[in-house]
DNA sequence: TATGTGACATCAA
DNA sequence: CTTGATGCCACAT
């Protein structure tokens, strides 16, 4: 155990989280930082993120920012790879931006029961 | 140990 | 709408 808590669970957490996105749905860093319960650490979603985005079993396309900002996708192998998978699960994109994101966010704080969470 | 960085969030102007 | 500043926490060096 960790005094200080968490610091790959962290990680892993987000990486929980981010699978449990449904298709055609998208979430956000800070909801997602919520959920693990550190509301200031949307940040971290981020670097978590960046550390996994090799990783075909995690979802990034899903995860945007709070206004539905396609910030990393530059960060994928395609400058336009992002938008080309968020369409073709359904969702709406014009210039980075997911329309109707009202509509498609997916809040695991609200979404989420507690069932999935490993703790 | 200290410093810099980041796929963010929020507020002020 | 924009820009700038601040907080946040884990990681890299």
């Amino acid at each position: 155990m960790k005094p200080q808590g968490n610091t790959v669970n962290f990680f892993q957490q987000v990486y929980v989280v981010v699978r449990l996105i449904p298709q055609g749905r998208v979430s956000s860093y800070g909801a997602i930082g919520r959920y693990l319960g550190a509301p200031q650490s949307a940040r971290m979603v981020g670097w978590a993120m960046n550390a996994a985005h090799q990783d075909a079993t995690i979802p990034a396309h899903r995860v945007v920012n709070r206004v539905g900002l396609l910030t990393g996708k530059h960060h994928f192998q395609g400058s336009q790879l992002m938008q080309q998978l968020l369409e073709n699960e359904g969702v709406e994109v014009v210039q980075d931006r997911i329309q109707n994101f009202n509509h498609v966010f997916w809040d695991p704080v609200k979404e989420l029961p507690l069932w999935e969470n490993p703790f």
